[in-house]
DNA sequence: AGCACGCCGACT
DNA sequence: GTCGGCGTGCTC
């Protein structure tokens, strides 16, 4: 036998290994299995079982070992997997390893040993005296066993360079099972099932501690240990005595890392007509058993979630599981437990909020089946479900979804190829939906749903746009409109509560110099450097450079630095001047570095604690704050201005988004946007709230430029640490595509990109455009299967597949 | 992606 | 001589 080993490495090929015997039982598809690569010990995954190998027998190595965790992967994940390395086009076992939680990657230990032949001593007299202490000491060991012995930068060096080939070392590789075990937890068990015998008691109407560990038992039948040490004080010395009288046993248990807060029990909502429309095509779908996909479209506060919990329930009534995306700043806690109330432990959440271990012990619930309903973040996609059912994909059009690294893909078109796989039925679900999604709805590849209606009737808020090229500025605050500021003052003498909207983190985004105009960059990419009030420091928002505010002029030594531009800390300052009593509360990716700050806020902003809110796009999604009256876009020109085809799409979306957060209680609310571009079309159509017409002037925009969805991209990426080998290299693949592409297949540039440089790499990008994806692949096997150019040392080329970020 | 092998210039 | 950097090709 045969196994067809997918390993995580950006290779587009599977390697076949023998099966030894010993082994034959324990090793299936979707299995671990540890094997022999190259001269070191790899992991990978079983992708399939076959007879024979289209590589002579005796070339094939035997596999070491299954790894930990049995079979990890269905037949279903298999497939889905494998659909997404070859659209992607990347390797499997890279998809594979990504599908997993890091908990159950493998842990190989790579430990070093002196060679005996070649004469190690040589080798060694680079090392200090310390270090050759260590190696007389030593037999083997591991990098952190050197690293703790106190091996300079230099040592550590030697340590690689002596473990490859010709070096005074050997390496010895073990695997030492996945990164993380199931926690043990002990549990206390009756060990007869005898009443334990009545003898000699003082006092028989007491409850001793004993009689009352005793009555836990034989109520319970077996108790956590730590829920007897909250029940009886000091159980152990109790237990003991028990355990000697063999009346109790103590056993190990497999702990579950529980995703903190349960939630209470909750009724279903009734739902208004719309939903109940909606519902029925949906639940029609789920009966059918086949696949079908809806696009769910509802402004926000119209229903959608009650609409997916009904949908849910459906489909679990039919013996389906259920998954449900959510980009990734969504998820709070309010949408968990919205969803805990209702289905309790059949609720699993996988996000890269929780812990390694929290994860772990989620997936791991679902894998064995305890749970049936995955909420999650992108990743969530590769959920263990069995017999899926149901895929939600809320806040469809939202652009976390893409994942910026390989495998670079889309959840929301990886969450309906699955469910196609699967016959299940998919909802998308938005209030400004993706223009893809139009454009299927018109292809006939999704139905339409409509919430039309605010949940009460409520009114939609008024949107005014602020020319800021004409409007009166405030004195004193010049980034503001006059007209803003009185609102926002109204506002807070109504006691009730402002948003303030800037995509851009940081106090001000140039820092300049008045005498030669040498503005500061970054040292390693071609972006300027933000200046960060808080703790007076530049920070490069590409990489973690970060220095202080220099005094001079690094070029003409003058004592003239400014910061000019905004972002949300000057904001956050110009309102704290302008209203001192006001409480602000700013929400970017500054504040909210620690864990659970996101719900906290949230939470403060509900209760009131805070009149103005200052923040970045993580302010677009949120729930109900019924006390915002106003809501101001400060600058919407930065998201207008990006060198991108989607940036008025994306604007549109933001800005409508912002806009839903206005009037969501009993108090109507304002949308105030300031811009330099008043009269562009998307901000026309959020004033009217009309998305049938940005959607139909974006439409007929893209069908002109045949940008998608009227046509396929592929973004290929050439990046290296060196300038002119970088752009060489990017022409002459750009000349291969072209070679291999035939009419059907546009490739434009190579261009440099709109960041030249990010972390020392200089970066080339070649533009791909077809009709349809399969012209692409095409030429993509061509060139990249057997590449007739040569990659030089650090340099890339990397394939995205329906790019998302063009910069 | 690693990692070995082989080629080349640089230094003791 | 041999150390170390870099290109090239392979991994079942």
């Amino acid at each position: 036998m045969i196994a067809e080993v997918a390993l995580n490495l950006p290779l587009r090929r599977t390697f076949d290994y023998l099966i030894p015997s010993e082994h034959r039982e324990r090793i299936a598809s979707g299995c671990r299995v540890i094997v022999p690569f190259g001269n070191r010990l790899s992991s990978g995954i079983v992708v399939g079982l076959k007879d024979h190998s289209s590589l002579a027998p005796e070339r094939l190595k035997p596999l070491r070992q299954p790894g930990e965790g049995g079979v990890l992967f269905s037949e279903e994940l298999l497939r889905f997997t494998r659909w997404m390395g070859e659209y992607y086009f990347c390797g499997w076992g890279e998809v594979l390893e990504r599908a997993l939680p890091s908990g159950l990657g493998a842990n190989i230990r790579v430990r070093f040993r002196m060679k005996q032949s070649n004469g190690g001593q040589n080798a060694a007299r680079a090392l200090s005296e310390n270090m050759r202490d260590f190696l007389a000491r030593h037999e083997e060991w591991d990098e952190a066993q050197w690293k703790k012995a106190g091996a300079s930068e230099k040592e550590l060096h030697w340590l690689w360079r002596q473990k490859s080939s010709g070096g005074a070392l050997e390496v010895v590789y073990e695997y030492a099972g996945n990164r993380k075990r199931p926690a043990m937890e002990k549990w206390v068990r009756a060990a007869t099932l005898q009443a334990p015998p009545e003898r000699g008691r003082r006092n028989p109407r007491k409850e001793t501690r004993k009689d009352k560990v005793l009555r836990l038992l034989r109520e319970e039948g077996e108790v956590a240990m730590g829920r007897l040490k909250a029940v009886v004080s000091a159980p152990s010395a109790v237990l003991k005595q028990l355990r000697e009288e063999g009346l109790v046993e103590i056993v190990e248990r497999e702990a579950v890392r529980r995703f903190r807060g349960t939630a209470p029990a909750e009724p279903f909502l009734q739902l208004n007509s719309d939903q109940e429309t909606a519902l029925t095509s949906i639940s029609e779908g789920l009966r059918g058993g086949a696949y079908r996909a809806f696009l769910l479209e509802g402004v926000t506060g119209s229903g959608k979630t009650e609409v997916y919990l009904y949908a849910v329930r459906e489909a679990l009534a039919l013996g389906r599981s259920c998954l449900l995306l959510v980009p990734e700043i969504v998820l709070t806690e309010s949408i968990v437990n919205r969803f805990r109330s209702r289905f309790g432990d059949q609720v699993a959440v996988l996000h890269s909020g929780m812990s390694e271990g929290e994860r772990f012990d989620e997936w791991r619930r679902v894998h064995e089946g305890h749970a049936s309903i995955v909420i999650g973040a992108r990743s969530a996609v590769f959920a263990p479900l069995s017999n899926l059912g149901l895929v939600v994909v809320d806040e469809e059009h939202d652009g976390s979804y893409k994942q910026d690294e390989a495998p670079r893909y889309h959840g929301r078109d990886a969450a309906m190829m699955r469910a196609h796989q699967n016959g299940a039925v998919v909802v998308l679900g938005s209030a400004t939906p993706s223009l893809e999604a139009v454009h299927n709805i018109a292809q006939g590849k999704l139905e339409r749903l409509r919430l039309p209606l605010r949940i009460k009737n409520r009114p939609m808020p008024e949107v005014e746009i602020l020319d800021l090229k004409s409007q009166p500025r405030q004195k004193g605050s010049p980034l503001f409109t006059r007209y803003l500021v009185d609102n926002l003052r109204e506002v807070l003498l109504r006691k009730e509560q402002a948003m303030l909207f800037l995509n851009r983190r940081g106090f001000a985004n140039l820092v300049r110099c008045k005498a030669c105009d040498e503005t500061l960059l970054c040292e390693h990419c071609s972006i300027t450097l933000t200046y960060h009030q808080a703790e007076e420091r530049l920070r490069c928002h590409r990489c973690d450079f970060n220095r202080t505010m220099p005094v001079v002029c690094p070029a003409c030594q003058a004592p003239a630095m400014e910061v000019i531009g905004l972002g949300t800390e000057r904001i956050e300052r110009e309102i704290e001047m302008m209203f001192p009593e006001a409480r602000v509360l700013r929400m970017d990716s500054d504040t909210l570095r620690k864990r659970g700050e996101l719900e906290r806020m949230m939470e403060g902003i509900r209760r009131r604690e805070y009149d103005v809110i200052i923040g970045t796009q993580v302010l677009s999604k949120g729930h109900d704050f019924p006390y915002i009256t106003l809501v101001g876009a400060v600058l919407a020109d930065v998201s207008l201005n990006l060198p991108d085809f989607r940036a008025a799409e994306r604007t549109f979306q933001l800005l409508t988004q912002m806009a839903g957060r206005a009037g969501r209680g009993e108090l109507p609310g304002k949308v105030l946007i300031q811009t330099y571009s008043p009269e562009h079309y998307s901000l026309d159509s959020v004033r009217n709230h009309d998305i049938a017409a940005f959607t139909n002037r974006e439409m007929s925009s893209r069908q002109d430029t045949a940008s998608p969805p009227f046509s396929s991209q592929t973004l290929i990426w050439v990046s290296g640490p060196n300038a002119v080998r970088a752009e060489a290299l990017a022409h002459t693949v750009a000349g291969n595509l072209r070679q291999a592409a035939q009419k059907d297949v546009e490739v434009l540039g190579a261009v440099e990109g709109p960041i030249k440089k990010i972390n020392n790499r200089f970066r080339w990008m070649i533009l791909l455009k077809a009709r349809s994806i399969r012209p692409l692949h095409r030429v993509l096997g061509r060139v990249f299967e057997n590449p007739a150019y040569r990659l030089g040392r650090d340099e890339r080329v990397a394939v995205d597949i329906d790019p998302f970020n063009l910069m």
